[in-house]
RNA sequence: CGGGGUGUGGCGCAGCUUGGUAGCGCGUCCGCUUUGGGAGCGGAAGGCCGCCGGUUCAAAUCCGGCCACCCCGACCA
């Protein structure tokens, strides 16, 4: 391709709008525009990128024994309503001339399981493997970061179908493998965490996170063993006892209209972390239930629901506040509260004297302790993972870090085909209900995220396996060397190095700060030593650089493409089965 | 949805307080010079100042409403 016909429109300066590192380069470098705020444009060298994903996805699912097939993005509201996930507040809905309700697909349990209900009707025709690669659309309640949290992007969505749990066992072994060589392929640092499995219902599930400072989710690594979980999901060991204390007396303060834990600690200037923040939620059955987590922690409502057995858990009502504490919201304690269970985190175990709410208006209580002055009903893991935290399987510490979601697994089991009446036959001729797996990876939100991770001062550094152009070539003086440089494009192609070629009447300095910013790997320049038949040649972002003679100059960049790519390809043969 | 901020040639911004013929840098086009890390000089094109309404002799500027976009939070299948 010559640049001089291309359409890369690079950009100088920073379109103000971005902030995060991908989505400044991905602008200026010309991959893509904004139409409306989460919604994007790719243009040519994006869209050659977003390809260049989709078919090493699809290269690797068929590989795992996916059969590729499109489904609709327009689907009608009725079938979501069997699931009752029409109700999910990100999707979008339409309706239609004749006022019939429309949803755009967020994702695609119900449709693939619709069609799998009509025509699976034995266990001879499972175990199967569906994916497609489609563009989703989600209503989020606030997009940002250019593409990693689009409204609508192009996702891979697998969805498999067996008659036992060993099957979809095996299955979700493939796909772990699978998207790890994904990654891999497309030289991403990444970790693959235990997560939780959110309203998509199952029980196991893993995300895959590409480690960035400036990812949104935050995920914990033990610093001595292989556990690694989302903050979400994670568990939290033992550690170590407290220090020992004496009980000192009760003592009730006045704290008027200090609410939060920042507003009291701040009044009676004591630390966060000599408080009890008393929760009070409601279970799905009606039930009220107190949870204790120290000041300084955040209660994590899904440990909440499994310490619960299950239970659906919403924080309760003002009213339902006060009627247990007999205070307004913001002054509760865990002593003497009646008619609600009380759960408290392992921590509170370590330590005592605590400070919480006085269960009176403008009141709080100093000195508290379990035993003394209030009791558990049930001790648990309840708190929200951080740094710090013991491994809940080794004695080792728990390290944080940020990541950008790229693909998660799941072992759905048979929730969307009970719900829908997705079953066969089993040899005995007894009707089964089918037993699911699915999994996603966000194909455009990867490109985002190789950006994040790949960039340097200059600009963007594609792995070979994905860059728009496997090289670039730059020609300084088109005048003087223009043909010489043509000739080498032609011989750069039919070696099958796919080659833009900057022909343009430009300066040399101009060439090489688009090639860097459009972050090409295989640089070659066609300059100086022309005359004496040499090119230079490197690879974007590595500082050697060396001549070639211009009539191996082809044959050479073909090797060093190999190499690339073979670098890349043995990393992802080393993946293995976590699971 | 709560809080904060911004909308002015393609991009980045000034002008708004104190109303009076819309400006700068980059980019674009033409010419000459230059030519290995975003060149220099000269010339030129390009703007319903987000939209609607109000005040005024006069509105980018003041007032009201709306919209869009960004950031923080909530949320995130």
């Amino acid at each position: 391709m010559n640049y001089s016909r291309a359409f890369v429109p690079t950009l100088r300066e920073v379109p103000a709008e971005a902030e995060l590192i991908s989505h400044r380069l991905l602008l200026r470098a010309g991959f893509m525009r904004k139409l409306a705020s989460g919604v994007y444009s790719w243009l040519p060298l994006g869209h050659r990128v977003v390809q260049k994903v989709a078919a090493i996805v699809r290269e690797e699912n068929n590989r795992a024994g996916g059969q590729e097939l499109l489904l609709p993005a327009l689907h009608p509201r009725e079938l979501w309503d069997e699931t009752g996930r029409s109700a999910v507040d990100v999707i979008f809905r339409l309706k239609d001339r004749n006022e019939r309700d429309l949803v755009l697909g967020m994702t695609h349990e119900e449709v693939i399981t619709d069609i799998v209900r009509g025509e699976v009707r034995s266990y001879r025709q499972l175990p199967l493997m569906l994916y497609q690669i489609q563009t989703k659309f989600r209503d989020e309640p606030r997009p940002r970061g250019g593409v990693i949290r689009g409204r609508e992007f192009l996702m891979h969505d697998c969805y498999s179908f067996h008659t036992s749990q060993e099957s979809l066992d095996e299955t979700y072994r493939q796909m772990y493998v699978c998207y790890g060589r994904i990654l891999k392929r497309l030289g991403l640092d990444f970790q693959v965490v235990e997560a939780e499995s959110g309203s998509i219902g199952g029980s196991v599930s893993h995300e895959y996170m590409i480690v960035v400072d400036s990812g949104e989710d935050t995920i914990l690594l033990c610093d001595s063993c292989t556990y690694a979980a989302n903050a979400e999901r994670c568990e939290i060991g033992q550690g170590a006892d407290g220090e020992a204390f004496e009980p000192d007396p009760v003592k009730l303060v006045q704290t008027p209209g200090r609410r939060t834990i920042d507003e009291v600690t701040d009044f009676l200037e004591v630390p966060a972390e000599k408080m009890i923040k008393t929760l009070i939620y409601e279970t799905g059955g009606g039930e009220v239930v107190v949870g204790l987590v120290r000041g300084d922690r955040d209660l994590n409502e899904a440990k909440l629901a499994r310490a619960l057995g299950g239970a659906k858990v919403a924080l309760a009502s003002p009213e339902t506040i006060e009627k247990l504490t007999g205070a307004p919201v913001g002054f509760a304690g865990p002593q003497g509260l009646k008619g609600a269970k009380i759960i408290a985190d392992g921590e509170l175990r370590n330590g005592g004297n605590w400070v919480s709410g006085a269960n009176e208006a403008d009141a709080h209580i100093l000195n508290i302790n379990e035993g003394r002055d209030f009791s558990v009903d049930q001790w648990a893991d309840l708190r929200v993972a951080t740094g710090g935290d013991s491994c809940p399987r080794c004695s080792g510490t728990l390290v944080e870090k940020h990541g950008v979601e790229a693909g998660h697994i799941f072992k759905l089991g048979t929730k969307y085909s009970a719900a829908m009446g997705a079953t066969y036959l089993d040899a005995n001729g007894a009707g089964q209900t089918i037993i699911m797996g699915t999994y996603g990876f966000g194909v455009t939100r990867a490109v985002a995220a190789m950006a994040e991770q790949m960039a340097d001062a200059d600009g963007l550094l594609w792995p070979i396996s994905v860059a728009p152009y496997e090289a670039v070539l730059l020609c300084l003086n088109v005048e003087e060397d223009g043909a010489l440089a043509a000739k080498l494009c032609d011989e750069l192609e039919a070696a099958g190095v796919s080659v833009l070629y900057d022909d343009r009447a430009e300066r040399a300095g101009v060439k090489f700060k688009d090639a860097d910013l459009i972050g090409i790997p295989i640089q070659i320049v066609v300059g100086r030593s022309a005359k004496d038949g040499k090119v230079e040649m490197r690879v974007r972002g590595r500082s050697e650089k060396k001549e070639v003679a211009l009539s191996h100059a082809a044959a050479e960049a073909a090797a060093l493409k190999d190499a690339l790519l073979a670098e890349l390809d043995g990393a992802a043969d080393a993946v293995r089965p976590g699971v």
